[in-house]
DNA sequence: GTCTTCGGTAAGTGATAGCTTACCGTAAGT
DNA sequence: ACTTACGGTAAGCTATCACTTACCGAAGAC
């Protein structure tokens, strides 16, 4: 999931698609790439859940995946919590060694 | 930044240093990759911000940067912001053309 | 029916990224 | 002073990955 946003080119099509479902054709009229090169990585988006689609006439609609983006944000969540545990756990300690506070 | 937590020895490296600081070798220790190896991926999540150094004798002390952590959240929730937006805005959509709860 | 639009898939290529070993600098111990 | 511990950097190799063109299937327009 993270290895997916990884990719620049896959950041700016996640980008463009949180402002609103996009065909494919849409997008890649966006990107300096290829409309080929758009479908894989909406692949790639779509296989970890970050995006999905729907058909719509000819044309295939994607849409950034809500539930994704809360896995997304919970995964990082953990980050957050852990790393603001360590600081205060370093915090204390360092409190602790030095209460002289004349060096 | 996000493809700095792309790789997943990367993300397995701050994954271990958001509980708590820990010197290189350690590090190197738990992971099935050499120590190198491992300066290698810190030198990058240093330069991205997401972590700190600083000398403790002998060995080098690498912890995570709460702010590089923030800039992190920070993205992540406009991506959460303007998707949900999307959303709301689709479902208002969707709700003026089939308000007839009959199908 | 035919034609066109749209987009997924296959095959092939080139660049990049992660890994290794080897080496060197720095700080502490003796 | 010498030795050891620790870790950053260089050089080189390999595999992965993003991209291209070519092709084909599916759904609407005529």
């Amino acid at each position: 999931m993270m290895t997916a946003l990884g990719d620049p080119t896959r950041q700016a099509i996640f980008d463009r698609l949180s402002d609103g479902p996009s065909p494919v054709g849409e997008l890649a009229e966006g990107l300096p790439i290829s409309r080929p090169a758009v479908s894989q990585h909406l692949k790639v988006l779509k296989d970890v859940g970050l995006v999905t689609d729907h058909r719509e006439g000819t044309r295939r609609v994607y849409q950034v995946d809500g539930a994704g983006l809360a896995v997304l944000r919970t995964y990082l969540d953990q980050f957050w919590q852990r790393s603001l545990a360590a600081f205060e756990k370093a915090a204390s300690e360092q409190k602790g060694k030095n209460d002289d506070p004349d060096d």
